[in-house]
DNA sequence: TTCCAACTGTTGAGAACTGAACACATTACG
DNA sequence: CGTAATGTGTTCAGTTCTCAACAGTTGGAA
């Protein structure tokens, strides 16, 4: 991709997510956004229809980044060093998936989030040969639920423990349940 | 002036001086440059014929920064504000300042600044009524070689003392010669 | 209310920058 | 020695971004 594109990109997401903390997504307007970024109002229009808009695709590239900082660094999608890593990456960019999780973004990234664990469990239970959709779909739902709870749980309360700890934590409540499922 | 010129100025520039430090003049090569900077090769050359015409650039760009800075802080070319303004100037951008005043520019920096402070002393000196050709000639230059020796020798030895400091000191040992031209 | 200032979203012409290619020079290395 | 690798400086067509202008909307102060 022509690096004109990317840099506009990158400087325009990272002044939109620094207003986002200063002053809330309310208060944010697209001159801010060119003002800071030190870029013409109207080539913010060439990425993006409007504010809306580039919240949304902020939150679809940090969820891109968090699923490829994971895949670097675990083989599986569910195993014990797949969930560290998701907690050490929100540890480290701890402000921006604070802002993306709770203020603002009204619930976008949870939901996003949401389906993509969602998905991965899927995969994982309906592999296994004594699956049975209605059971499956209760089972899904609660561990989905469950895992999301508890990372928004850790970063609502700025990462009140290591993430190891965290993650010791989660696998511990996880095992009665999914012995069988997920890989140590 | 269109702002993509100012922006990729500036990172050429940036990048060229992280260059100078990290490696010397000799070793950087266009190449180094446009990749650190993030920027097409053939852009370097849409601003500057070549490496040396960067460096030259690049000099004049900081005794413009550092003329600026004393036009900004001080009324006269030539009082105690000036010359305060200065030390304080290039303590504050020391890394830069004591690249181009020794290890790399060969002199051009040292002749640049030289020529300028010797202009501002001319002008001082000859607008005295007592003014006389050749003994102004012996002033002026001893006077300017005076204040660049002690400015090299202060940033050689990496601002060993404050920049209040060497003003004082400075100011106490243009005294006797110039009582008369230097407002205090 | 009216007015004013600030913001929005769009347009067009033109400038700056891009990648890719080119021929050529210099350097490193078997 | 040859030759491979790296750097230089230039060109070109195509893309992105800029500035300036536009009409329309909104929110707050007089």
């Amino acid at each position: 991709m022509d690096r004109r594109i990317l840099k506009t990109r990158q400087s325009i997401m990272n002044m939109f997510v620094d207003l986002l903390a200063e002053k809330g997504f309310e208060k944010i307007t697209i001159n801010d956004i060119a003002e800071r970024a030190n870029i013409n109002r109207g080539t913010v229009y060439l990425h993006y229809v409007d504010k809306f808009d580039l919240l949304d695709k902020c939150i679809e590239t940090h969820i891109e980044l968090l699923l490829q900082h994971c895949a670097n660094n675990a083989d599986n999608t569910l195993n014990a060093r797949a969930f560290q890593s998701i907690f050490e990456y929100l540890e480290k960019n701890f402000a921006i998936y604070k802002l993306l999780l709770c203020n603002e973004g009204s619930g976008f990234f949870r939901n996003r989030l949401y389906a993509i664990v969602a998905q991965s469990v899927t995969e994982v239970i309906c592999a296994k040969p004594e699956s049975n959709a209605f059971s499956n779909g209760v089972t899904i739902h609660f561990l989905t639920s469950g895992f999301i709870g508890v990372l928004e749980w850790w970063i609502n309360n700025s990462t009140p423990c290591s993430a190891q700890e965290i993650t010791e934590q989660f696998l511990l409540l996880l095992e009665p349940y999914t012995k069988h499922l997920v890989s140590r």
